[in-house]
DNA sequence: TCTGGGGTCCTAGGACCC
DNA sequence: TCTGGGGTCCTAGGACCC
């Protein structure tokens, strides 16, 4: 088979970049666009302005406003974003069917066989920059999709590199094996303390080892580690195979009040389904995850006998899961393979009941999804709640979530009676 | 005011069936 | 009288990606 030519596409800044396309103020600023700009929450994206300042993706707001006090806070517009890149993976389709999307911002394109390709791939900058422009993307360019995957990350903004076979074992000597795409932090570290420093010792480190440290993985890190990739280009939509559905929410406080909590559950709980049903899905499986103060997070599952969309159905085993939280046992309790529906109630040290430790963050998914077809004649006792769940989606589809939903769902996500502390700052 | 939110895949152990 | 053993489903946790 001869040399493959794969192209891979990534976005600078992308977030960023939409939303300094759309308000010119905002331009040669930094500008760092996050969740909900009110609540706890970290950078989504950051304008090379802000990356400036050291502030990178990932990072918590307030930090990164320690570094930048000056930086722009943007709320993110998830839809606008998602419209810009269809229009994007438009374009690339245009050079080639080949294309398979990564990422909101990020796509392979397979280009082998085509003649000129650095012309090409200048071209497809051009097509971007004439139809966007102030976005800019790197392009790299490689023999398989790990190599122009790192390839595109060796410029930017505005990059374009091209890595030839023959050029990989160089590189390889001076790259951090961090830099091969699913080596991430907890992988470095252990790479790190076996001396794998750069992405050519991993090539050469022995195969015996790597098995023994991380099983079959290890093999598969050791091809990486000398640049092999054979995955193919899939035209593939990330929309079309949707495993689980499932949506959290941060607390702007930790609470104790499991009541707050369960209404959160419910919230949510109608969100996933909602969506659900607008991808025509059912799920059979509900997951809770509850993440404490201090950041420990454990989860639960229930799988159902039956596939269901309905928020409130969701909601009550949610709610079940919920309530077989122990947080001072559940990591014991976890390990020992004890099945949630038989933990017993939380003990009592010494006949003292155990305080309870409070909630940061909770979630609620719904997997084992099955898509069925939307002209699919319902049972009839099921008829009411269908025709009450599409009216419900009418309506939030056309002026935003929650405007009618169940009354639960409108009460207040933490009371303020329950006195949280230090929320309220000076004047 | 440390640490979001959306996912995917893998592992490992237990239950259960034949 | 041990303890087989494969297949599948289920659950919890962890690593990784953007």
């Amino acid at each position: 088979m001869s040399e493959r030519t794969i192209f891979h596409i990534d976005m600078n800044a992308f977030f960023a970049s939409v939303e300094q396309m759309r308000n010119p103020a905002l331009r040669g600023k930094p500008v760092i666009v996050c969740g909900n700009p009110q609540s706890r929450t970290v950078v989504a994206a950051c304008s090379y302005e802000a990356k400036a300042y050291g502030i990178t993706n990932g990072m918590a707001v307030h930090e990164a406003k320690q570094r930048c006090p000056q930086a722009v806070l943007v709320g993110g517009d998830p839809v606008t974003y998602r419209d810009i890149a269809h229009h994007l993976f438009a374009i690339y389709e245009e050079f080639t069917p080949e294309v398979e999307v990564f990422s909101i911002d990020e796509a392979f394109l397979d280009m082998t066989g085509t003649a000129g390709v650095e012309e090409t791939a200048r071209a497809i900058k051009a097509r971007i920059r004439q139809r966007y422009a102030t976005l800019t993307c790197s392009v790299g360019i490689g023999p398989n999709k790990l190599i122009a995957k790192l390839a595109s990350d060796l410029q930017k903004p505005d990059g374009l590199v091209r890595v030839r076979a023959g050029a990989i074992a160089a590189l390889f000597e001076r790259l951090p094996v961090e830099s091969l795409c699913g080596v991430g932090p907890r992988l470095q570290a252990r790479l790190n303390e076996m001396g794998i420093i750069t992405c050519a010792d991993l090539g050469r480190a022995p195969e015996t080892i790597l098995l023994k440290q991380f099983g079959i993985i290890g093999l598969a890190l050791q091809r990486m580690g000398q640049g092999f990739d054979e995955s193919p280009v899939l035209r593939f939509h990330a929309e079309d195979e949707v495993k689980s559905m499932g949506h959290s929410y941060t607390l702007p406080r930790d609470t104790g009040d499991r009541e707050a909590v369960g209404r959160v559950l419910l919230r949510l709980s109608e969100q996933v389904a909602r969506r659900l049903r607008a991808e025509a899905y059912r799920g059979r499986t509900v997951h809770v995850v509850v993440r404490y103060q201090g950041f420990a997070t454990f989860s639960r599952q229930r799988s159902l006998p039956d596939h269901l969309d309905d928020g409130l159905a969701i909601y009550r085993t949610a709610r079940r899961l919920l309530d077989t939280f122990d947080p001072f046992d559940s990591p014991v309790r976890a390990r020992s393979g004890l099945r949630p529906a038989r933990l017993a109630k939380p003990r009592e040290a010494g006949g003292a009941p155990l305080p309870t430790r409070a909630i940061r963050m909770v979630g609620v998914g719904v997997s084992t999804l099955m898509q069925y077809q939307r002209q699919l004649s319902f049972l009839e006792d099921e008829e009411r709640a269908v025709l009450l769940n599409h009216w419900l989606d009418r309506i939030n589809d056309r002026f935003g979530d929650f405007t009618a939903t169940r009354a639960a769902c409108l009460a207040p996500l933490i009371p303020k009676t329950h006195g949280f502390l230090g929320h309220q700052r000076g004047g």
